[in-house]
DNA sequence: CACCAGGCAAGTA
DNA sequence: TACTTGCATGGT
C-alpha cells in the first residue's frame, strides 16, 4: 500500500462496507443539520429535524420566516439553541445576499463556497466543510473530533495538530473525489463510534490494528 | 451523579 | 498570540 491514509480507508471499507452517509434527505436539511450538530449528538439533532418535518417547517422559506425567538424554541432539543438560532439566521441571510437561493449558492466553486461559508459568524471549518461536502457535493475533506482522535491514536498527527494540517494530510494523499471523501469520513465516524471511543484508548477489536 | 456528544466565538492576559 | 470560558440539551 502506498500510504497509511489510503491503507486506513481500504481497511475500514473492507470491514464496514459502504456507508452511504449523511443522514439528511436534501441539501437544505444537511446544511441545517451541520449547524445543529455542533458539539451535539446527532440523536438530539434528529429530534429537531423530525419535529420540523412534521410541522412542515423543514425548508429554507419556512424557517427563514420564523422570528428568531420562535426558531430558537423549535430547535431547543439540539442544545445551544439561542446561539444556533442566530447562526442559522445569519447563514440564511448570507445566502440570500450572496446568491438569492441555495442552489445558486452551492453552484460556486469548492474553494469559493468554503470561503464564503467561513466568513459567516458561527460557521467554522468543520461546519463549512460538512456543508460543502455533504450538502453541495464538492470535494473537501471533513475533519472532526473523531478524525482527530483516530489519527492521534495511530500517531499520524501531533496532539496539537490544527484543522488545516489534518485536512491537508488527507487532501495530499488521496485523489480529489467527493464520493471518496464522503465515504472515508463516514467510515471514520463509524469506527470511532464502535471502537475508538474516548474512554477506550486500547481500541479492542479495532480493524486498524497494526496499520 | 458525572460525563459525553460530528464547534465556535468572545474574552482575557 | 495562546489560553479560557460560555453556550444547553438529552442519553448513559
Amino acid at each position: 500500500m502506498s500510504n497509511r491514509i489510503e491503507e486506513i480507508h481500504t481497511r475500514l471499507f473492507a470491514h464496514f462496507g459502504p456507508q452511504h452517509w449523511w443522514p439528511g434527505e436534501t441539501p437544505f436539511e444537511i446544511m441545517l443539520g451541520a449547524v445543529l450538530t455542533q458539539n451535539t449528538s446527532w440523536r438530539n439533532v434528529s429530534m429537531v429535524i423530525e419535529s420540523l418535518r412534521r410541522e412542515g417547517l423543514l425548508s429554507f422559506d419556512a424557517l427563514e420566516a420564523l422570528p428568531l425567538e420562535v426558531l430558537a424554541e423549535k430547535i431547543r432539543p439540539s442544545g445551544y439553541y439561542n446561539q444556533k438560532a442566530k447562526r442559522i439566521k445569519g447563514l440564511f441571510a448570507a445566502i440570500r445576499a450572496e446568491s438569492g437561493d441555495l442552489e445558486a449558492f452551492f453552484a460556486q466553486s469548492t474553494h469559493t463556497l468554503r470561503e464564503k461559508l467561513l466568513a459567516i459568524k458561527g460557521i467554522g471549518p468543520e461546519t463549512a466543510d460538512s456543508i460543502t461536502l455533504y450538502g453541495a457535493g464538492k470535494p473537501v475533506f471533513v475533519v472532526d473530533a473523531y478524525t482527530y482522535r483516530i489519527l492521534l491514536r495511530h500517531d499520524l498527527i501531533a496532539e496539537d495538530a490544527g484543522y488545516e494540517e489534518i485536512q491537508d494530510l488527507f487532501l495530499g494523499k488521496l485523489p480529489t473525489d467527493a464520493q471518496l471523501f464522503n465515504e472515508y469520513h463516514a467510515l471514520l465516524v463509524r469506527l470511532a463510534k464502535e471502537y475508538c471511543k474516548k474512554t477506550n484508548p486500547l481500541c479492542d477489536g479495532c480493524p486498524l490494528q497494526g496499520v
